[in-house]
DNA sequence: CGTAGCAGGTTTTTT
DNA sequence: ACCTGCTACG
């Protein structure tokens, strides 16, 4: 294998493949290539079996490019190596032996809105009050416990005040709902594959055995629960390699414990620690600004990486007006760069808050810039896909009460809150879910049309359990949709809504289709199916067009761009002021702004607003601290002018508020170019109010943007 | 049981 | 500004 290639110290975390090795590798370092070629190597040079080999990334898109590349490298066989995410493996080792925990081995997976609402329920049944206690706040205690592997029990035993026993009862009463249903929240994965391997010596013998060679990825953004299992897997040979960077450690809201990289030369021994210092990805005056900006981080492991590209680009800043006008400008560069030479898929738009997309996205489309947003409002959470997939779920599990009371009444079956209630009831006298309850309908005092329904639902329900062995998802799909009468309530609804619920449902079956080709028909293909929707990440949707990408910072690690653009630039957006209280938090978000800068190769655009609209209020915002952390003479601001002219040129005046006439009886439109006493040439972006508070915005080409009040702005009009 | 209309909270990040 | 959940009425 040829690694002439490669530096001396990405060299020697390749070879190096006995004994605990710690890969400290900075932003652009090549650890990918690292960790492909190290895989590689163990594979052709070592003879390794690839049975052996464990590889743990932190998304399945990072996990299946990794497999592509070492079959790229090398011609031995991979098939039996694992390379996957953290909850991805532990579906696989969980699937195979959950039933020695008591949960059934079809169990399902629930996402963030079925585990508030299963917290929900857990309220109403200990009465209290959501808005005294609201949910959010016990699903993070109960993730916080799951993530630091404390059970019910010892919650409840080390709770003093009021509050931690109430979070322990919750969370012990949580838990039991989640058994009962044979259901499992994203902690419990790694969770229960600690507790299966600590009650069955020999299952994690099995593993311990047959992973010789682990593989972690992203180390820094391990929590408590995943250092754990990677330490009980790799204690029979310590052949453990993890690579990561504590100045791109951003997940602690998520239990994410940056001690698991800082402390890994104590917690095995012989521990070889390998840096790597050379960024290969980002321009001098990129990396220049990267390095500023994370130095004022008091709590770090000092070092500074050097890059071989060249200078580069000054950073281009904009400063606009408002969210609306830097959506505009940033659609201005975009089309800029493109002209230059840049693809869109270049290009990425990185902002701290979902919400922050929408002002973009505006842009994007009304200058019909082909563009994909990662993240957001899923589309998996949509409640047409969430009510299939549900439907899904109990066809497989049907003792899943939390699907089935997501289905049992949609469509419409004339099953209400008050028969929803006698039949859950009677699940509990059984002991068992409502699925079995229902079986009983006719002798638990529901009326007769009732357990008419309800009967005709079970029938359904039964005949496409057994269908589901013999067909395809697609195929499913269309029973379930059809069967279940659910197209039939969508097409009688015939709104615009409707239409587009069932776009979206065709528009499911691509990625059913897309599954079905790459698995055999038969009993664990539901399973799957259902466990891979569970266990997508956002990034695992980054198509491959010729678009823009837009998405959170968070969503952007462990990419890289030509151009990068980071908006919302603003004192508590970006740090979010919910950030700014600690120093702790602080360096969180700066290791944040850190990430988002060393995604860059080429250019980077940083943007912000003086004003910014939440929840329907303008606020004034203040330049991000982490702005002025960029050395100016990095910087280039754009003129502010040049911009405009184009900007606005398409723009059809909207209405009366367009147009201004002032004393003289000179009337001003949007656009118009003006001159003023004092600020000089300019051009008017915004009429505002009207009378005598009628303000114009102006943006001037040497004083930059203005807000007057009309009546006496001493302009006059250019042309 | 179902729907429409209003009140109140909400935006930090996610496998 | 938008979404969710509650209430009152049909």
């Amino acid at each position: 294998m040829d690694l002439s290639l490669m530096n001396k110290a990405q060299r020697e975390a390749i070879t190096t493949t006995e004994g605990p090795v710690l890969v400290m590798a900075g932003a652009g370092s090549g650890k990918t290539r690292v960790l492909t070629h190290r895989i590689a190597y163990l594979l052709q040079e070592k003879d390794v079996p690839s049975y052996n080999i464990l590889a743990i990334t932190f998304t399945n898109k990072a996990a299946k490019e990794m497999k592509e590349r070492v079959d790229k490298l090398i011609e031995e066989d991979t098939s039996q190596m694992w390379i996957s995410t953290f909850h991805a493996m532990c579906v696989r080792i969980l699937r195979r032996d959950i039933d020695k925990l008591g949960y059934d081995r079809s169990f399902s997976i629930l996402d963030t809105t079925d585990q508030l609402n299963v917290v929900k329920d857990v309220l109403k049944s200990m009465n209290l009050d959501q808005k005294q206690y609201p949910p959010r706040q016990f699903l993070n205690a109960i993730s916080n416990f799951k993530n630091a592997l404390i059970t019910e029990k010892e919650a409840k035993e080390n709770a003093y005040d009021f509050r931690e026993k109430l979070n322990a009862d919750i969370y012990s009463e949580y838990q039991e709902v989640l058994y009962r249903n044979s259901a499992l929240d994203f902690d419990d994965l790694i969770m229960l594959t600690i507790q299966l391997f600590e009650k069955e010596s020999d299952i994690l013998n099995y593993y311990q055995t047959k992973f010789q060679y682990i593989h972690v990825d992203e180390y820094q953004d391990t929590n408590h629960a995943q250092y754990k299992l990677v330490y009980m897997l790799s204690q029979k040979y310590e052949n453990i390699c993890v690579v990561g960077d504590s100045d791109q450690s951003i997940y602690k809201f998520r239990g994410a414990d940056i001690m698991n990289i800082l402390n890994f030369e104590e917690d095995y021994d012989n521990v070889k620690t390998i840096l790597l210092e050379e960024n290969y990805r980002s321009h001098q005056r990129i990396l220049d600004a990267a390095n500023n900006v994370i130095e004022n981080n008091m709590s770090r492991v000092p070092k500074n990486l050097v890059t071989s590209r060249g200078k580069g680009e000054k950073i281009i800043s904009i400063v606009s007006q408002n969210e609306r006008e830097e959506g505009q400008r940033i659609v201005k560069q975009i089309q800029k760069l493109k002209n230059e030479g840049y693809n869109f898929s270049d290009m990425a738009v990185l902002y701290r808050a979902n919400s922050q997309s929408r002002a973009i996205e505006d842009a994007l489309v009304k200058s019909s810039l082909p563009y994909n947003m990662v993240g957001g409002m899923k589309f998996y959470q949509r409640k047409e896909i969430k009510d299939l997939m549900s439907y899904m779920k109990v066809v497989l599990n049907v003792h899943d009460d939390i699907a089935m009371e997501r289905i049992i009444n949609t469509p419409k079956r004339g099953i209400g809150p008050k028969t929803i209630d006698t039949l859950r009831n009677h699940a509990r006298s059984l002991d068992s879910s409502i699925y079995d309850a229902i079986k009983d309908a006719d002798f638990i005092g529901l009326s007769k049309k009732n357990a008419e329904n309800l009967a005709n639902l079970l029938e359904v329900l039964e005949n496409l359990k057994e269908k589901s062995k013999f067909m395809t998802i697609t195929d499913l799909v269309d029973e379930i949709l059809h069967d279940t009468g659910y197209v039939d309530m969508l097409i009688r609804e015939n709104t615009l809504e409707s239409n587009s619920r069932i776009e979206n449902l065709e528009e499911f079956k691509t990625v059913t289709k897309e599954f079905d080709e790459t698995h055999e028909i038969g009993d664990e293909l539901l399973f799957d199916f259902l466990s891979d929707m569970a266990l997508v990440s956002d990034q695992d949707n980054v198509d491959d067009l010729d678009a823009v990408t837009l998405m959170t910072i968070h969503a952007s690690k462990g990419l890289e761009f030509k151009v990068i653009f980071i908006v919302g630039l603003e004192e508590g957006l970006f740090p979010s002021f919910r950030s700014m209280d600690t120093e702790e938090e602080l360096e969180e978000e700066r290791r944040l702004m850190y990430v988002a800068i060393t995604r860059a190769m080429e250019r980077l655009v940083i943007s912000r607003a003086t004003t910014r609209t939440i929840f329907g209020k303008t606020n004034s915002a203040m330049e991000s601290q982490f702005w002025s952390e960029i050395p100016a003479d990095l910087i280039e601001g754009e003129d502010l002018i040049s911009v405009y002219n184009g900007a606005t040129k398409k723009r059809k005046p909207r209405a009366k508020s367009q147009v201004f006439t002032n004393n003289s009886g000179v009337s001003f439109n949007i656009g118009d170019k003006v001159t003023h006493q004092t600020f000089g040439d300019g051009m008017i972006t915004a009429i505002n109010g009207s009378g005598d508070s009628e303000e114009l915005d102006i943006v001037f080409s040497k004083a930059g943007p203005k807000r007057l009040l009309a009546k006496f702005a001493p302009i006059e009009k250019k042309d």
